[in-house]
DNA sequence: TGTACTTCCTCTAGTGACTGGAGGTTCAAG
DNA sequence: CTTGAACCTCCAGTCACTAGAGGAAGTACA
């Protein structure tokens, strides 16, 4: 079985394009070609594409994805490092979510302040965005 | 009172070389220059930069911003425009803690998932970053 | 087999919002 | 007047793609 870089890109819900970046980057492997230069795929190759964007859509910077492509193709070595880059990646984005609440409130009490009829002259929003000191906190 | 291009810096809290990224862009007036071809700013470029840096960290995209700027530059003009920023960016940022909440669950279950002395071979975390179907719903 | 139509190819450049470095000039303190 | 930090311009690089030009290959149907 094989698949057309267009058949690919449907499978695994990566665009074309983004196929032959990953391939120019080295992160699939160049694939067969037909006579005529199209690129044909397999399942290995469509199975390692599904990893990559799963990765990513779990927010894995690249570096994270290569780093586990990499240690898939040693099955041998202890995990430890798999385990890593899932807690690692966890928290960061525990991070990035209070940092976010953060902004959450100050965005909430700027939009609040604003009643409506007015004009940009005494327009709380505006001064509120140019003004940190009226902020609870950090962001 | 002026300020060389690293008082402003220190002031605002923004890198020297992103002022001149900001002046290049046209989001701040192009400065005074010294008799050496160095710039000097005042206390309305301090403020304009406070309030682009404060934005930044609100999370404002940069076109936002340049709207918010505009905006302020005609006081008489209703204020509905920086209003509806506001409101706009409270709801972004609400779905991006909601879409990291989910990534969150996500990651704790493969996190989880990794008992911790065993090899790549039969890792579940490797396991679960590359197999959707093992997700409970979407990210 | 012909013809249309879609998909594919490479190559180059652009995105946003900066960041970094090279190579040289100016400023301010002592 | 000297020293050393800060400044200047210009260019390239970052990340992870995305878009477009200009042309070739594959495929479905008559």
């Amino acid at each position: 079985m094989t698949f057309s870089i267009g058949d690919l890109s449907r499978q695994a819900g990566v665009k074309v394009t983004t196929i032959r970046y990953y391939e120019q980057e080295g992160l699939i492997s160049a694939p067969l070609r037909t006579d005529g230069n199209q690129r044909r795929f397999g399942e290995k190759d469509l199975k390692r594409l599904r990893f990559i964007k799963h990765g990513r859509d779990l927010g894995l910077p690249m570096s994270a994805i290569r780093e586990l492509l990499d240690l898939s193709g040693h099955p041998d070595q202890p995990c430890d490092q798999a385990d890593r880059i899932a807690r690692d990646q966890l928290l960061s984005v525990r991070d990035r979510i209070s940092q976010l609440r953060r902004l959450e409130a100050e965005l909430e009490r700027i939009a609040n302040s604003c009643s409506g009829d007015h004009t940009v002259a005494d327009c709380d929003v505006l001064k509120a965005f140019g003004d940190h000191g009226q902020c609870k906190g950090e962001h």
